[in-house]
DNA sequence: TTGTAAGCGTTATCAG
DNA sequence: CTGATAACGCTTACAA
């Protein structure tokens, strides 16, 4: 099928150079016609479209990247991939820099500040155009390390710490503040929280940040916060640290919807249920979070839009050769039915329920 | 010479060369000193340690790649990095790889066919030097490209068809197969299924063939098929339009743990619970399978072991230059609570639940 | 417009 | 073991 009689060819991958010999027409304009068909004669660029065919070119990346110093790759220095909405992040993002021809490179540190680095290095190496740091969070010395190498870089996700290099992202900070605010309402006065961890986590820390400035304002009491790991199981654990029921505490604010997905099962085993006895909360809006049960009240982050905004950002930023301007997304309130008016005696629920 | 009152050093990023000048040996002898060390006389190996220290050198992968003709890239193509499992395999392919000095770019296609050959082009343009392909349904015209040009590639996830490439994976049809005999064992005689998508899918297709299997060789019935997309969502729908209760089915297969929860959701909706009413299973075993209401019983994936086997592979062989044999992970069933007995008259449950 | 030739930053080859 | 020197495949002035 492949085999010709004169099969023992090296059957070397075609090269620009055998193109342009093909088409009859010199390396350099071999390379113009593809690389901007419209900067040369149209008999040239037909010539070179055949021969492209005709060989199965494709053009090395390597060789290009090479002589233009560009290789046309965004790196991203994520914290996880494993959480659905960092994992709608990058796909998102990588469809916004694909139409632009950028490769988007991702790498995962799971909330690691020293893998960080590590991994940025790699991408430093690996010569990306660009950097994408998910949150404003990080090591001084990554900071000076792409500074050193001039890497563009941008912040994305958080919003809230305005930084001179402009970022992409919410505020989870107001964000929190008005879904407090919402269970205040309803007539909550004792709540408790399970956050993810703080350290070297900004998006975790404005959220309970957002928490407390909210109880305070409202005089509610934030009667306990937990940390908890920012997952179901980590929920499920933040809850049995907390027993919030039992401390008369009426609504949880958990970080995030996995995390109130797994305070949800908590509260269920322990006869509990939501809102009746314990009203609960989550953060992202991930599909999960609508046939939870009862569905989640949350917030919606704009996952997508703020990947397309960090792309076209990244893009700008590359073509200008300066920092761009901070950019606030709106988040939104869901509320559905894991919220509700808070009990008018939340005591008495402890002692009425013993069933699972 | 630089250090004239008037200095706009354009501080080029320091290359080997600089390191060699510095070093005072060769630029041969630097390139050697950085990448096999013990090659060099330690007199040199210091001094050339020494200078990148002092430079802050970091040597260029793109000069690398294009002298050694390998980008230490390994690409794969991902149907999706929505689903945790991709999102897990990814996770764990990428730090595989690491260890041995590659990098790994996942690209993903949607499950759509076209779609996966403009990835991999992309990616063959890009010099990657092996390509991890997800299940073993391609289109003819992404394998003959691969065959062209001459790129190194393997089969992971399923293992069911054997490859004369040899894949990575497990059997997506002995599982099913297991299950359902769990099923039948519980004494359930009508069954359902909710399944992914098949077409250009064998993952879906052995799954569903499995049940198949599995039903005509325990005499069970397999009433009813509904093909559903691979999330909550499609879980939920596919469950609306089977009504598997209502028909007499008293189990219900899904393809995975996101679509049983989907149905799950849909059948608590309608006043049913498991696996009183209903026994539900899924597939893949993710940390939501083990909180959901009930707890699901599933088949647990090999995820990670799967993506370590399939770099090990990948490694041995872009060593060895020769397709490697294939390799089967063990799959195991879990038991948990969202099956049960079936109930003795199935018909009778319609009539008698409202409650909820 | 097109051709020529000089890089881009490594590795690889082969004498010394 | 080290040092020149030639690739590697492409872009990009600069000249024609």
């Amino acid at each position: 099928m492949t085999g010709s009689a004169d099969d023992p060819k090296p059957r070397r991958r075609p090269r620009l150079s055998d193109v342009a010999q093909l088409a009859g027409v010199s390396l350099g304009a071999a390379s113009k016609a593809i690389s901007s068909p419209d900067a040369v004669r149209p008999r040239t660029r037909l010539a070179v479209e055949r021969a492209v065919k005709e060989l199965n070119y494709m053009p090395s990346e390597a060789g290009r990247a090479l002589a233009s110093r560009s290789t046309r790759m965004i790196g991203v220095a994520m914290p996880t991939l494993h959480h659905p909405v960092y994992a709608s992040f990058f796909h998102a993002l990588q469809n916004t820099l694909a139409e632009r021809g950028y490769l988007t490179v991702a790498l995962a540190h799971d909330f690691d500040r020293e893998r960080e680095i590590v991994l940025i290095e790699r991408l430093v190496r690996r010569g990306v155009d660009a950097l994408v740091l998910i949150g404003t969070d990080h090591a001084a010395r990554t900071i000076a390390l792409l500074d050193r190498v001039g890497l563009p870089y941008l912040y994305s996700w958080s919003s809230d710490e305005a930084l001179e290099r402009g970022a992409v992202g919410f505020s989870n900070r107001m964000a929190m503040h008005e879904l407090v605010c919402h269970l205040a309402g309803l007539g909550h006065r004792r709540i408790a929280m399970i956050t993810g961890e703080v350290r070297y986590n900004e998006r975790a820390r404005l959220r309970l940040k957002g928490v407390q400035e909210a109880a305070a304002s409202k005089a509610m009491e934030l009667v306990e916060v937990a940390t908890a790991p920012l997952t179901i199981t980590g929920g499920l654990d933040g809850y049995r640290r907390l027993d919030p029921v039992r401390k008369g505490v009426t609504a949880l604010v958990c970080g995030t919807d996995l995390m109130a997905a797994g305070a949800l099962h908590g509260a269920r085993q322990d006869g509990f249920s939501a809102p009746e006895h314990l009203s609960v909360t989550g953060f992202d809006d991930i599909e999960l979070a609508g046939v939870l049960t009862p569905p989640l009240t949350t917030v919606r982050a704009p996952i997508a839009e703020m990947a397309h905004a960090t792309g076209e950002a990244i893009m700008a930023m590359l073509k200008s050769g300066e920092a761009v301007p901070t950019q606030v997304l709106p988040t939104a309130l869901v509320v559905r039915a894991s919220t509700g008016p808070a009990p008018a005696e939340p005591h008495a629920t402890v002692t009425s329920f013993v069933s699972r």
